[in-house]
DNA sequence: ATATAAAATTAGATCGGTCTAATTTATTAT
DNA sequence: ATAATAAATTAGACCGATCTAATTTTATAT
């Protein structure tokens, strides 16, 4: 009789895989050493470390020098942290009220609290949410991520509008400009116009006076065309 | 201008902090090393390393060989601990519907989340509960612990009663022994009998057939006389 | 009051995660 | 195709938290 060796992921590792996750999703599939570095935080030869033993526990797949991808388990992994700190974020705000420039650091934290039955009960809680307080969707129990059919907003042609399901840009200070501007998640925006010149675009939100807003701004809101 | 070094409190630090003020509280003023040890399972050189440490930062006074405390400073920090941990036990028994046995060791981990405002809010969102689940009281934002009137259920005589308030054995498995026997906190328990013999109690429960308990069981009720 | 036992500390090592400096490997430009 | 540049790795060190083995300090018993 024998153990398979639960050797369960430390927090950093944890922060690793998420990050990895996140860079193979929109950088393809392998990473480099520089790039993890950079967006770890770390120099280079910190992330060289944390592969080997991230790819002794299998992880990770890792050929010196040649980059590296997540492993299946790897990637269970990463889903699994992502579900969590998306249901927290969920928590934070539907619950205790925070504002969604708020949540992010807290649940940074909050995610790696390792135990399924809490994972699972606040799920249940907060009524199975399909998506966090910005939009980013929240991979279900069995880690399936349900894809999104959003696309950017500066991907419509004028004339065109769509509901507004997320961002991608991230920041406290984009989240706290939409904030100003009375823009929500679930309003319909239409692209009344797109200059020329500087790609400003002039928008209508349904209920609220016309918004003009630069090529950037249309450029990290996510939105379903309708 | 200089900053106050804000040098905040590693987790383990926080782990220590807690078990030296739960020792102050219950074996006297100055704790020993070997006591310590003990009940962080570690070994006795792991502790004089961290006191040298907690010294460094000015959480604990301590004399080589002779013993040590906690400063004013300690105690707030460790009193801080406790109140997110009791707060937080309330949380996954009322709002996520665990049992009072099963919190412990989530709420170790929770209690280490760094961030007031979400302390704060899960107070005001809990209804600024008293006490947790076990009875136990929850110290206010200030760090005042309220302090409790309560007594062993074993210092009353026969023919008294008490209201049920608290226990003194966080076990599991006396907390199931409890649910087992159907005594819940809150429960007006009369004392009908005490046997010389063997000192077991005949417990009358309102509504309930009367309960025969060891002097071991008496010994870890918590209530208020009535 | 001194020997013995118990408790605490020091010395030296390990582990995870990080660093800098030096070196090796891969990529790009001419 | 080779030199120059960029990226990655190795070597060696540090820090926090732990360990074992050896030593010192304090308490206890006769």
């Amino acid at each position: 009789m024998y153990y398979l060796s639960r050797m369960s992921t430390s927090y950093t590792e944890e922060n690793y895989l998420k990050a990895i996750y996140k860079l193979q999703e929109s950088n393809g599939e392998t990473v480099a050493t520089s790039t993890l570095a950079q967006v770890m935080g770390v120099h280079a030869p910190s992330v060289t470390d944390m592969l080997k033993r991230m790819a002794g526990k299998k992880l990770i797949s890792y050929q010196k020098s040649k980059g590296f991808k997540l492993t299946e388990k790897g990637k269970q992994v990463a889903v699994d942290i992502i579900r969590r700190h998306r249901l927290w974020e969920v928590f934070l705000v539907d619950k205790l009220g925070f504002r969604w420039d708020e949540v992010h650091t807290i649940a940074e934290e909050l995610e790696h609290i390792q135990s399924s039955p809490l994972v699972d009960k606040l799920d249940a809680y907060l009524g199975y949410p399909k998506a966090d307080p910005h939009g980013d969707p929240i991979p279900d129990a069995n880690g399936v991520l349900p894809k999104s059919r959003s696309v950017l907003l500066s991907s419509l042609k004028a004339g065109k509008a769509g509901k507004f399901t997320g961002v991608s840009d991230h920041s406290v200070s984009f989240l706290n400009y939409l904030d100003k501007m009375g823009i929500s998640l679930g309003d319909t925006i239409k692209i009344k116009h797109v200059e020329d010149f500087d790609k400003t675009y002039t928008l209508e939100l349904k209920g609220k006076k016309p918004a003009v807003v630069s090529h950037k701004v249309a450029n990290s809101l996510l939105v379903i065309e309708q």
